[in-house]
DNA sequence: ATGACCAATTGA
DNA sequence: CAATTGGTCATG
């Protein structure tokens, strides 16, 4: 598209009422007058300018030249004079004329005619900006990719029908009840709201394939957002299968800068009406949207990293809820913001009975790690594995691969009373104590404080131990308790994404497991006390994905799968693995959240940043009624030094919350306070 | 942010 | 009395 020349500013034609009268003017060595006229219609252009103050995060309006008149558009990029600097912005409307009082200055650069930003997400950026008490701008750099000009000018390849087969979708699915309501409300151009338990093993990339589908079916587009890059390429050649090449597209932000735009352009020009992506694709602009999916919707990877740090479950909920379609929330696991979906009604269970389950899971027992049966075994002592675990690797490795998931990778992390083996805690702020250097006392890894005569709270014991072991060396260890045994890693930075059919030891950190052709035949848990040992809100509803996630690539019990995880059989999150109830324990997570007036039942927000600022913005705000203040409490291991307080809400009064954290933000901002960060509802909150 | 403006404060 | 500094306000 054809850019237009930069705008003199001086040579201002008066504002929107009437034809532009236009004034020369020729400044001493300024560039010879050119006289401005506005366009011809709709001269004002109500413009997002991309500045980062929260108290200038609304729209601006701008006089269109008649140059600019053809390729500024709603959506477009422009360039703008905004406080005497060149910002950018995004044209949220052309309108006929402006509330402003003053003249409007006009447009300085139509950056593109591409209309990049639709209405929808510009409503949405709003909305999410609004429910995470952040600037509108931060949003929109989430939701638009950079621009690629040579991308752009290309000329779009022609959309490629669709044909799909409502009949086999929702043979795929009935196996759950409600299943086949589910395809055929999508289908039929419904927006069904459902929370969807999945079965173990690796049907889910096809089912979401099938319900993209049966929407596509009804002439809407479908948008399924998962966690990481290998759940996109699962999801992306089980699309191609369903639908055929070249009517889906994959949104990941590691392809570059042009593949990215590119795909971006196959949206928003609406070639392709079914995506699949990491979060950044929650904001994609799919025409005509009739679904939204979610997978594993606990992962932290779907928790944005950057302001204002939305979530895509709840991007996606917003959209949903804002364009009335239809919304999909499926996983192994069951989060307790799904569990809170179903709780109110909005929406429905789609799972499978308790039979079907049971055909297609395999066989899950816990087995004790204390150290008196440790020591009874000395193959158990050098591999933390005690004899019932031990035996079913061996069986399993008669009958093919076995997969053993430990809970972090690195050689030593978190050290434990060696008699007790409680994680050792450091006395002043509960931080995980290590050992930095050889011969010097443990310290605390969140305030460095030294332990030199460090004793178990518990026994009293004072002796430490290192029992995190990675995924290399539990390998390693592995590998001299069964020799012979080809034994392979994935995790950190070393990932397999599939590993051949044949009898393996196959060590993994939670979710790096590979995939293998027909299940593991052995699925081993190993320290999952140490799983539980964190403090963390999540830490048992995370436990639990993470172990579903991994059993879930085991065999049915039928063609002999077992899952084994080593820890206490009395705890409730294990003997919800072993019966397989996700959806039982997420009910009974989320009455404890309930009563501790905690998310989802209630609405949280914590405010961080120096004591002075975070006192300052507290003592700013207007907290709804029910609304109370816990801390400013100092953040652990800050340095410099910095206070956390968290603000607590009803959900009722969430909204409330949101828009006085905005307007706390907005004032600071105008004074040229330094901003405190705020995070409404954080993942990890401790 | 940047810039404009006004008022209070400081300096010769 | 002028120069300087600090707060407030607006940014189209």
């Amino acid at each position: 598209m054809a850019e237009d020349r930069d705008t003199d500013e001086a040579l201002l034609p008066a504002p929107s009422r009437g034809p532009a009268s236009a004034r020369a003017r020729v400044a001493h060595g300024a560039p010879p007058a050119v006289t401005t006229h506005a366009a011809p219609e709709l001269p004002v252009a109500r413009v997002l300018v991309d500045v980062p103050l929260a108290h200038l995060d609304r729209p601006f309006d701008y006089l269109v030249p008649a140059t600019m008149h053809e390729t500024v558009c709603p959506g477009s990029r422009v360039k703008v004079r905004f406080a005497g600097q060149d910002v950018s912005g995004f044209v949220l409307e052309r309108v006929a004329s402006s509330d402003h009082e003053g003249r409007l200055a006009p447009l300085r650069r139509a950056v593109s005619a591409e209309p990049v930003l639709s209405p929808e997400v510009a409503r949405l950026t709003g909305l999410v900006a609004a429910r995470y008490a952040g600037t509108r701008s931060d949003v929109l750099r989430l939701a638009v990719p950079s621009r690629h000009a040579a991308v752009e000018k290309r000329e779009p390849p022609a959309p490629q029908p669709v044909e799909v087969d409502v009949t086999a979708a929702r043979q795929e699915w009935t196996a759950y009840a409600g299943g086949g309501e589910l395809v055929d409300a999508l289908a039929a151009g419904g927006s069904p709201r459902a929370v969807w338990s999945a079965l173990p093993g690796g049907s889910w990339p096809r089912l979401l394939a099938h319900a993209a589908a049966a929407t596509l079916a009804s002439g809407r587009g479908a948008l399924l957002c998962v966690p990481d890059h290998k759940d996109v390429a699962r999801v992306d050649a089980a699309l191609t299968a369903v639908l055929g090449k070249g009517r889906h597209v994959a949104l990941t932000a590691d392809v570059g800068p042009a593949a990215r735009y590119r795909a971006f352009l196959a949206v928003s020009r609406g070639t392709v009406r079914a995506v699949v992506g990491t979060r950044a694709a929650a904001f994609a602009p799919v025409h005509d949207l009739g679904l939204v999916a979610v997978w594993d919707d606990g992962d932290d990877l779907l928790s944005e990293p950057r302001a204002p740090y939305p979530h895509t479950r709840e991007v996606l909920l917003l959209r949903a809820r804002e364009q009335g379609c239809a919304a999909l929330l499926g996983g192994f696991a069951r989060t307790v913001e799904a569990e809170y979906l179903l709780r109110t009604g909005w929406a429905r269970e789609v799972a499978a009975d308790r039979a079907t389950l049971r055909a297609l899971a395999p066989v899950v027992s816990v087995t004790g790690a204390t150290d008196r049966e440790l020591e009874r075994d000395p193959h158990a002592r050098t591999a933390r594995l005690p004899r019932t675990a031990y035996d079913a690797i061996g069986a399993g490795l008669a009958q093919g691969p076995v997969l053993l998931q430990t809970p972090r990778q690195g050689y030593v992390t978190v050290l434990a009373c060696d008699s007790c083996r409680t994680p050792s805690r450091c006395p002043v702020c509960a931080g995980p104590l290590q050992l930095r250097a050889a011969h010097r006392p443990p310290s605390c890894r969140w305030c460095g404080t030294e332990q030199p005569h460090w004793a178990c709270p518990i026994c009293g014991g004072r002796g430490l131990r290192a029992p995190v072991v990675g995924e290399r060396r539990t390998a390693e260890e592995l590998g001299r308790a069964f020799p012979g045994v080809p034994v392979r890693t994935s995790g950190g930075d070393r990932v397999l994404s599939e590993v051949e059919p044949g009898p393996a030891l196959v060590v993994a950190t939670p979710g790096a497991e590979p995939l293998v052709e027909d299940g593991y035949a052995c699925v081993v848990l190993l320290d999952t006390w140490l799983a539980l040992a964190r403090t963390d809100l999540r830490t048992q509803e995370e436990a639990l994905r993470r172990w579903l996630g991994a059993a879930s690539l085991a065999r049915p019990a039928g063609d002999g799968g077992r899952v084994v995880a080593v820890g206490d059989p009395a705890l409730p999150v294990l003997q919800a693995l072993v019966r397989w109830d996700p959806a039982g324990f997420a009910g009974r997570e989320l009455e404890e959240r309930a009563s501790a007036h905690l998310p989802p039942a209630s609405r949280l927000a914590s405010l961080s940043g120096p004591a002075d600022d975070v006192a300052a913005a507290v003592a700013g705000l207007t907290l709804p009624a029910g609304s109370e203040v816990l801390g400013p409490v100092p953040v652990p291991g800050s340095d410099p030094p910095l206070e956390r307080a968290v603000v607590r809400a009803p959900r009722a009064a969430g909204g409330a919350l949101s828009r006085t954290l905005v307007e706390m933000q907005g004032v600071r901002s105008a004074r040229k306070l330094a901003p405190v960060r705020v995070q409404v509802d954080p993942v990890g909150l401790g």
